[in-house]
DNA sequence: ACAAAGAGGTAGGTTTCCTAACACAGTTGG
DNA sequence: CCAACTGTGTTAGGAAACCTACCTCTTTGT
């Protein structure tokens, strides 16, 4: 035991390796660069940049493209990150749709599918599933051996330990599954599994109204009720991964585990119909109440329709309101298949919201759509790739230990 | 403009600063050492090391000591952090009393008083601090201008952009005040001001139940109602500082500005002893009632006094319950007035939450005492002491630029 | 047309770290 | 009790990474 070191020491190699992953990074997100450039942009001097282009160049990593127009004519070599070294794969576990997306290292989608789901049994599921994988990889010109990485959503709690789902509500079958390792099994990869509002959090945070904002969340009404949360410019998943569930909120009686008198779910929103048609007797509404329909009628102006979403507007308030008076965040998006059609009843939401916090939120209505689950997918499988193949290309140390690195620089004055 | 650099590069100077403040880092944690012991702590090289501490001697940051008891008998020289090159201050406005401590760079306690307040006009509060300075300082030993930092707790939001204090309830003199401004005006040191439950928060942390804890929540009952919340090891302030507000959880009727139904404070504790007074004839109690002498009822055995603190426990376990549907937290400590005497009705509050909560949080009681805002303020002021200290006698860069540094280092897989 | 400015490269030098080898001082075991 | 061992601290030599200064060549601007 001549060198149980516990942490890892700065040492030169390690100083090169940041700067190799600063150059690269900034390749990424500004595109093609000459290295004059690149060199301004991180600090570095031009002769150092150009050692490190030159070994990005022989890793595989970059490459040399001809000079575009946004180039500076002087420029006589312009450099990229290569994009197809490795793909990375995010998978939608829905109620109806198994939805599939092929990314590449700058997170361009190449490919996306979705396919119905003809059970929620576990093994209809997985079949289905390795449908769209199939598919999609076709689509998209990979092979299975092309991916690094995968981000897998589902309607669950994911135990960030041992990897069990529970709480899968509408996909019961996935209560108790480790499909991490399930997945493993069946495609040779280790996936991520994230819930799915989380990765629509995700999403917003990486193309939509998120994109900038240290402190918002994400609130989902659809069929069920949930929130995803990005605090400091980081999803928050919470001790046991079970961050955001607000349902569990105990607003009315908090034994009632049914919500009735608070829930704006799908779930919940026939039974408010029925209740209020007692006092609206003209309505084009009747029996059965579906969540379309209710919304459908209200935008047309039909009393029990606008009635029903008042009440709705009530309760999704009550609901912004508790995430910010605990959290405090800048923005509030609403998603989900009810909150995505909020546009037209927004401004009660609102009035609501300003009248019981003192410091409100600013709330909007997601841009994403469907797919906002596959986009921030991609993000976590994208960024897992991007690190995988650096590793593998050039023989560096992990991200987890330049992350501990950078943990154990600043434990002072950043509080 | 030849250099517009953006970033800081790794270059080796600031190697050298890392590995420096690693040193002296270990020795602020683990007392004296010897430097072959460091070199293996850190993971670099005896030669390495010895020039760091050679260098750090010269700084006056560190200074060699008689080898002690723990040390090996071959350790001819053993080095320790100077504590002493500066102090910092906290200090705690609070309604009854204004508390202040001195302490040194390795966070001992020099001194500590607490001077009663004569009233809650601004103008006697800050003559009152003046006084708690002074007399903390004489007592150390220690004069202002060996203060390298101060912290400042108070009951009020306290905006991080503006320095502007809102929602002070008890200390109302302090809405809309600058109160940083002012003092740096008093004192010529520009503190850090901070919510007096985020600092209980901070102290819990790194003296109380929330060691080595990264996900918890304080949950202060006490004449108000506040919480403090640390997720990933960090305390979280939110958008403008106003994390934690638990007050505006809309419990009950959304636009009741009282929280009548659910507040669990000492503002309410009469109101509810009077309802149930009612229903509860026998009993000690009488108006008016306080709740020392509720609490006390209570732990007597009388009816009325067991009634509502029954009541208290359902109210507490819904705040403890909505925190954790959030933020999904590993803990909840029970701090302030009433929280701090809750060790008799923990139970109730336990059942009720992991009835509600499908992840209930464990749920600790305080040991910290009225002077966990202290503790907590030391540990913020000392961290910044330390940093500047360590900047003024080495010229080094400043912390927030290498936490910039380590945030560009992990962009990946660090989601 | 020619000077200025910018891109890319080379040379030389500094800083920082490492390994290897050694001197010296305690520790251990026959 | 002394030889062999183990651990501390130092010295020497060398590698890796960065920098500045200067050079060439091309483009830009007057």
């Amino acid at each position: 035991m001549k060198n149980a070191a516990v942490g890892i020491p700065a040492i030169p190699s390690l100083m090169r390796e940041i700067n190799e992953r600063r150059v690269i990074d900034t390749l990424r997100s500004k595109g093609a660069l000459h290295a004059a450039e690149i060199a301004r942009l991180i600090g570095l001097s031009k002769p150092t940049t150009a050692d490190i282009l030159r070994g990005l160049v022989d890793y595989n990593l970059i490459r040399e493209v001809e000079p575009g127009e946004g180039d500076s004519k002087r420029a006589r070599f312009v450099y990229e990150a290569v994009s197809d070294l490795k793909v990375s794969l995010a998978i939608d576990i829905g109620t109806r749709f198994i939805r599939a997306a092929v990314g590449d290292l700058n997170l361009v989608t190449r490919a996306e599918v979705s396919i119905p789901v003809m059970s929620l049994k576990l093994s209809d599921l997985i079949k289905v599933m390795h449908q769209s994988v199939d598919k999609v990889l076709k689509e998209s010109g990979f092979k299975l051996k092309d991916v690094a990485a995968i981000t897998v959503g589902n309607p669950g709690v994911v135990d960030q330990k041992t990897g069990i789902i529970s709480i899968a509500g509408t996909i019961s079958a996935l209560d108790g599954v480790n499909l991490a390792e399930l997945m493993r099994e069946e495609f040779g990869i280790y996936p991520t599994v994230e819930n799915d509002i989380n990765l629509v959090t995700v999403g917003e945070q990486s193309a939509g109204h998120g994109v900038g904002i240290d402190n918002f969340a994400v609130l989902s009404v659809g069929s069920g009720l949930g929130s995803g949360i990005i605090l400091n410019g980081k999803l928050h998943r919470g001790h046991r991964g079970a961050a955001g569930e607000i349902f569990y909120i105990p607003f009315g009686d908090p034994l009632d585990t049914h919500r009735s008198a608070t829930n704006p779910s799908g779930d919940r929103i026939a039974e408010i119909t029925r209740e209020l048609a007692k006092k609206h007797k003209k309505s084009t509404l009747v029996e059965p109440y579906t969540t379309i329909e209710i919304l459908k009628a209200a935008k047309d102006g039909d009393a029990l329709g606008r009635a029903v979403i008042e009440k709705e507007a009530e309760r999704i308030a009550i609901y912004v309101a508790a995430i910010s008076a605990i959290v405090d965040v800048e923005l509030v998006v609403l998603s989900g298949g009810i909150g995505r059609q909020a546009d037209f009843f927004i401004d009660p939401i609102r009035k609501l919201v300003n009248e019981i916090l003192p410091f409100p939120p600013k709330i909007k209505v997601s841009t994403l759509g469907e797919s906002g689950i596959l986009v921030g997918a991609l993000q976590i499988a994208t960024a897992q790739a991007r690190d995988l193949v650096f590793q593998a290309q050039t023989g560096g140390i992990s991200t987890p230990l330049l992350a501990n690195l950078s943990k154990q620089i600043s434990t002072n004055g950043d509080l």
